[in-house]
DNA sequence: CGGTGGATTGAAACCAGTCAATGGGTGTGG
DNA sequence: CCACACCCATTGACTGGTTTCAATCCACCG
C-alpha cells in the first residue's frame, strides 16, 4: 500500500487511476470532477479532506480585503493539496480548478490513518513540505525584489519546472491554463504589466506565447537572467536515488 | 525523550537548559554562542546539523544577485531550524544571528534517528510545517498586495503573535532586534519607507517605537487594519488541546 | 450577430525607490 | 575626555516603474 501510494505521489509510474482499489481498508475515498472555473472549496470552509490531483491543473487563491486575489499555489497531476492544513479545521484559502480536473479525495481521519501506518511516508512528507518550504521562500525572494519582468520570468521557469519533474520528456514548450490576469495575481501585478512584459519577452526573443501554450526559445538565457535554481529536479533526484534519507542512516 | 523534546519545542516547560543530558543514546549534540551579527551558517554551505533555539533572535536570509538582501524567516527560542533542509545536501540560505544566541544542535543524520523513533514527533513535525507553510502564504499574500503602510504593520503583528504565543505574558510590548534596514530587506521595502511609515503609525497613536522595542498601543486597530489572523495562537491552542490529531483517531 | 472575457496599447497619476544631506547614538582610540 | 568614525534613523526633492483608467481589438460562443 505504501508503494503504491508513495509512486502516486512521485508520479514514478501512473496507477493513479486504479488508486482506490489500493485502499480496500479505507471507506472514504473519492473521485470527484470539477470544470473550468469551478471552486472544489472555499477559504473558511470546514478543511474535511486531503486531494490528489489526478489531471487538470487547480490553484489555491485568497480574496483579499480590497477586493484583490492573490493565487498562492499551483497544482499538477499527482501533486497532493492540504498537507498543509492538517492541523487546521478551516482551510486557509480556496481552491479553484483551471481547466477541467479529476480529483482522489480521503477523508482526512483516513489520511492520517494511512499516513500513521508508515513511518517512510511521514518521512517523505516531512521533504516535501520542506520543498514546498523553500520554494516558497524563494518565491518571496522575487516577488520583494525583483521587477516585473524578472518576477515573470521566474514565474514561468518555476511552472515550468514543475511539471517537467514530472513528464519525463523534458519539453521546451509548457501549457499554461493560465490568464494574464491568473499571471499577475499570482505575482501581484496587473494584467497590464503581464501583457506588457510577455510581448517585451516574445520581441526579445525569449518566448513564444500564445493560447495558454508558451514555447522557450532560449531557456538557458531565462535561467541565467534571473539565477533559476531548480528546486524540484534535485528534489526528485535525491528521492530517486533513494539517498535522501537512506544515505544518512 | 519524545516528550521532553515536544516541550522543547512547544515550550511549554523550559526544559530547554538541560536538553543534551536527554540524549543520553546520541553522540553528537552541541550548544553554540553566537555574536550579534555573526553567520551560523551561510546559503551553500553543506547543510549538517539541525538547530534549536535556546536563546536570542536569528534570521534566514538571502543576498540577492543585485546585491539586495532578503530577510525570509525569524526564529526565537525553542524554534527549530533546518526542518526544511532535511531533503537537501546544502542550506539554501544563511543564517544570522541578530543579537547575542544560544543554539543546540543536533547532527542531521541523529537528528533524524530521534525522529524516526517517534513517529509521533514526526506527525507533530508534519503539523509544524503546515503552520509554516501558512504563514509563508499568507506572507506572500501581504508582500504582493499591500501598500509599504499595511506590510509594515502586518509584518510587526506577526512577529507579535509569533514571539506572544510563547511567553505567557500577553505583552503590548515587544523586543525586535532589528534595523530599518532589516524589516525593509524583509518586506521588500526601503530603510527610507520603513522609517516614514513608522514615524506615520506613531503618529496616528497606533504605535510607540524606540531602541529595539515596539510598544503596541492599539492593536485591534492593527488587526483589523490589515485582517490579521493569529496562526500561532490557533495552532498552539490546536496543539496543546492534543485534539488536533487525537481526536481525528 | 452581438455578447463576453481576455489581450493589447496609450496616457496620466502615484507610490515607493533613489539620491542626498542631516542628526543622533554608541563605541573606539588618541 | 574629547574627537572621530560608524551605523542607524530622519527628512526632503526628484525619479521611475507600475497602477489606474480607458479605448480598442480579438477569439470564441451562444
Amino acid at each position: 500500500m505504501l508503494n503504491a501510494f508513495t509512486k502516486h505521489i512521485l508520479r514514478i509510474d501512473s496507477v493513479l487511476s486504479d488508486a482506490p482499489n489500493d485502499y480496500k481498508g479505507t471507506q472514504d475515498i473519492h473521485r470527484h470532477s470539477f470544470g473550468d472555473g469551478e471552486f472544489v472549496y472555499e477559504a473558511g470552509d470546514p478543511f474535511t479532506r486531503v486531494y490528489i490531483v489526478e489531471q487538470g491543473w487547480l490553484a489555491s487563491l485568497n480574496v483579499l480585503a480590497n477586493g484583490g486575489r492573490q493565487l498562492l499555489n499551483f497544482y499538477t497531476p499527482s501533486d497532493i493539496i492540504g498537507l498543509e492544513c492538517l492541523s487546521g479545521r478551516k482551510a486557509p484559502s480556496s481552491l479553484k480548478a483551471l481547466c477541467p480536473t479529476r480529483l482522489i479525495s480521503i477523508e482526512r481521519t483516513e489520511f492520517l490513518e494511512i499516513m500513521r501506518k508508515s513511518p517512510e511516508l511521514m518521512e517523505y512528507f516531512i521533504l516535501l513540505m520542506g520543498l514546498q518550504d523553500v520554494i516558497l521562500q524563494e518565491r518571496i525572494c522575487s516577488m520583494s525584489r525583483m521587477d516585473a519582468k524578472h518576477k515573470i520570468v521566474y514565474f514561468l521557469l518555476l511552472l515550468k519546472s514543475k511539471v517537467a519533474v514530472k513528464d519525463e520528456e523534458d519539453s521546451q514548450s509548457l501549457f499554461l491554463p493560465l490568464t494574464q490576469y491568473d499571471i499577475a495575481d499570482s505575482l501581484g501585478l496587473t494584467n497590464v504589466t503581464v501583457s506588457k512584459v510577455m510581448s517585451e519577452l516574445e520581441k526579445a526573443g525569449y518566448i513564444q506565447y500564445k493560447r495558454q501554450r508558451i514555447e522557450f526559445l532560449d531557456t538557458e538565457a531565462l535561467i541565467e537572467m534571473v539565477n533559476f535554481q531548480d528546486r524540484y529536479a534535485s528534489f526528485k533526484q535525491k528521492i530517486a536515488n533513494g539517498n535522501n534519507i537512506a544515505s544518512a542512516a
